[in-house]
DNA sequence: CTGTATTAAATGTAGGAACATTAAATACAA
DNA sequence: TTGTATTTAATGTTCCTACATTTAATACAG
């Protein structure tokens, strides 16, 4: 369905330009729904998956509170308080960094990486509802525009 | 620059189903994060925004806060609340619907719709400094794409 | 009509996001 | 070294979001 009908928009919009960022933000809620949804039975929200997706990417290398900010995809939150809940849920440790009292190291727990494998089913199955509507090669080519747009 | 190089990905993705979920949710975040720095001198939020094009679009014609609800971008927020601080800045008027005393009607004012038309500027010089990174008919492709990932 | 279901908007709430500030450790120039 | 600037994480605050509940009006079957 073209997002002008999705948004029951009257006018139409002034550019193509327009039209895809209208576009491309509603499509990026609509994910972030599903993606909320899926995650909602095993507690978890979708930044702090996004924190526990990055530490498995490090494992078992720890990796300071500064640099999961720099790869979260949304920068503005707060990764120390996100760190936090992780913590008390015992799915991350939390420890002095050596060669650097300021910092913090974070890794992942074998509870937390028991979690993501069992999420990565879930994950897969949404994954390929995808594959219908789009091929592989228009999947990249759609993420390749993306990387454009932000260029 | 690529969605990898972006977010500092260590590991690849699983798929390119899998990549292009984290490139459209950066890229929107990406996006976003401009717009809400665009429209801070104007002490809008970005779904004050949304909600004032919205009345823009039916102005003269009058909408209640459920049509509102159904057309912006992120369904799960509170029209309600957001019309209060619109009405709060005289930037739109709540009066009873006839029709039905449950309903609202809300409307635009001129106050409202002169802030949009400053606003038009603005957007329209991001608008411009995309045109520089896809041409017209990739804008096209992107939100068609777009729109059939959502199918 | 009468009672039940549905719809519309508002509101209560817990927690999250955005942003500024603080506190401590480190870097580094003079 | 000494003082200033910078970096790192944590915290304070305000507002917003997501979701459930409430209140009121309407629809509609029986």
């Amino acid at each position: 369905m073209s997002i002008e009908t999705d948004i029951k928009q009257s006018t139409p919009f002034r550019s193509p330009y327009q039209r895809v960022i209208v576009n491309l933000m509603y499509t990026s809620n609509w994910i972030a729904g599903n993606q909320t949804q899926l995650l909602k039975p095993f507690k978890l929200t979708l930044q702090q998956y996004n924190v526990l997706r990055i530490l498995r990417g490090q494992h078992p290398s720890p990796i300071k509170v500064s640099d999961i900010t720099e790869r979260m995809l949304d920068k503005m939150s707060n990764a120390s308080r996100l760190v936090d809940k992780l913590v008390a849920k015992k799915l991350v440790l939390r420890t002095e960094c050596p060669s650097d009292r300021r910092a913090v190291d974070v890794i992942i727990t074998e509870k937390g990486l028991a979690l993501l494998k069992q999420l990565d089913t879930h994950q897969d199955t949404l994954n390929k509802s995808f594959e219908g509507k789009l091929t592989a090669e228009e999947a990249e080519a759609l993420s390749h525009l993306l990387d454009r747009l932000r260029a």
